[in-house]
DNA sequence: CTATATGCAAAATTTTTGCATCGTT
DNA sequence: AACGATGCAAAAATTTTGCATATAG
């Protein structure tokens, strides 16, 4: 079972094609695979995932995450430094690191209230603490 | 003026020569142009502002903001994806990304309030919106 | 059939590393 | 004088680009 929101392969394929794109082999393959990750994966993940040059070659892998970054149908996520990270959930939310394990955690928008000065605003918050896993393991 | 709380320089060479390293001209060129910015300088910034090859190599360039940072005089900020730019500021604050100039300004601790399911936590947080100078501007 | 996407390989970035020399302490 | 820091240049690692071929619509 998924807690997250992500988006789903059927819908990314759906916008794609509104947009006059092409559904290929590469992109099902990368669009599966970050639908179905939880991980935030980099670049370099999706190639590895996807079988670097036999069903993606590294420029696909580039051109088809900038193109569904471009479209909104995934974003980029910074949080260990000089690493882009992949999230097909695009729904607004936050994100825990994990101080134990380093993992990348999804945190619901629902369970965070921030304000800045009072007022409500735009925010994206980076939590550090123990991921779900880590705080079970005493 | 200047509100933000950044190192000063003579606190980061004590820090340094306490745990027995040199004071060396290239590191006072970067701690002195690190500690008067608030623009949140990338390694190439840096390494520009102290005259690559004159008063700093690139590799004393890395090596010092490196040093620096496993020491805790000053910190990596994670805004705009595949950059690693460095604040001398390491009190605990959060940042606000101008929509408008792409600036980034720090935001006091104090004026945020952030919660992650009622509970305090440790968070840094990511504000989308008008930086002072564009807001003052109708 | 036409336009677009792919793969490969080369180029442009960005960061790291090795090593002889130089400078602090 | 000794040890650490520097600079240079070469090597990794990461992302972008060009172009011929293959494939979707």
């Amino acid at each position: 079972m998924q807690s997250h929101s992500a988006q789903t392969p059927e819908r990314i394929e759906a916008r794609l094609r509104e947009h006059g794109h092409a559904w290929t082999a590469p992109r099902r393959a990368i669009t599966h695979f970050l639908c179905s990750s939880t991980a935030h994966p980099t670049a370099a993940d999706v190639l590895a995932a996807v079988g670097g040059g036999h069903a993606s070659s590294r420029a696909t892998v580039y051109n088809t995450l900038t193109l569904l970054e471009d479209l909104g149908l995934i974003r980029t996520v910074l949080m260990t430094p000089g690493e882009v990270r992949y999230d097909a959930n695009v729904a607004r939310h936050h994100h825990l690191v994990c101080t134990v394990c380093g993992s990348v955690e999804d945190v619901p928008a629902e369970d965070v209230s921030v304000s800045l000065r009072g007022q409500a605003a735009m925010a994206e918050v980076r939590f550090e603490g123990l991921c779900v896993r880590c705080a079970n393991v005493p």
